[in-house]
DNA sequence: CTTGCAAATGCGACCAGTTGCAGTTGCCAT
DNA sequence: ATGGCAACTGCAACTGGTCGCATTTGCAAG
């Protein structure tokens, strides 16, 4: 199955109607294996298709987050970052030092929801976080001896 | 120790000046013992002084998230809320069904945080994280045989 | 107490993103 | 296939929040 059809039911199954629009802007979403910005995603649009508005892009992506089709995170860069969200859960760790990113995977946050669903009873959605601190390198680079 | 001094010093020991503007702000936030949003910390303050300009309120709240003295989250009204952090850090569940927010120990993420530290060696900053998910009472109102 | 500097404030310009509205279009029932 | 409605789009006005700069002010050194 292609990804426009895929796109196309995930939008269906939400209820909500399928347009060119959107397709461009999801499946656009989707091709790109990073996360993407608003104002990044706008350009690349209108190579396609220069007619399209801003705020259908912003609609679309704040009803496609919604939905839990897109994440929609703020990766502390000022502006917030969308993502197509596939099956496979990540997270990301972010240094405060070195402002390296990196992706964490789902298990980690895993047995937080298990907790927090048999403890509590809440059905955590752990969609995408943006976890910040700081990383190992620069742990060992500010001495070694500052590290609580 | 009155409230005045301890943010004064905080101030202080983060290297940063202390103004009558950052006082009426920083313990206007800190005696709001829930969160606040900029526009309504904005009114808030104004109330005793009257030409604080709202570039200054950001200004400060930005700083001060920046040094871990308050939080500055999401918490999925469309308005950022900021929130003293003291010694007692806390998270919370939001419900996206009935909108209900409860608080969240700390110690749930702690084990997070360890498995990071000694897996990863990632030290990481859980300040003040919003989960969102579905609670308990609105899982079995909406059937039980939905309940995955 | 006086002096000097760096940081903070207030003001105004600016801009990304939101909102309201009227026209258009996907989609379901007939 | 056709009709009708509700949702979506594009446009334009609006606005919350940011940024640059000149002035003020906290604060520490002398
Ligand atoms: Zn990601
Ligand atoms: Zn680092
Ligand atoms: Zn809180
Ligand atoms: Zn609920």
């Amino acid at each position: 199955m292609s990804c426009e059809t895929e796109t196309a039911i995930a939008l269906r199954d939400a209820g909500q109607k399928v347009t060119p629009q959107r397709m461009l802007i999801l499946c656009t979403v989707r091709h790109a294996r990073e996360h993407v910005t608003a104002p990044g995603l706008i350009e690349e649009v209108r190579r396609a298709y220069p007619f399209l508005d801003p705020s259908t892009v912003y609609r679309t992506l704040s009803s496609a987050a919604a939905l839990g089709l897109v994440s929609e995170t703020d990766m502390g860069a000022g502006d917030t970052e969308y993502e197509w969200i596939g099956k496979d859960r990540h997270h990301h760790l972010i240094c405060r030092s070195c402002g390296d990113v990196t992706s964490l995977d789902n298990s980690y946050l895993d047995s937080l929801a298990t907790a927090l669903y048999d403890e509590l009873g809440f059905r955590a959605d752990l969609g995408h976080f943006a976890i910040f601190g700081v990383c190992a390198p620069c742990r060992a680079r500010s001495g070694a001896a500052a590290g609580d």
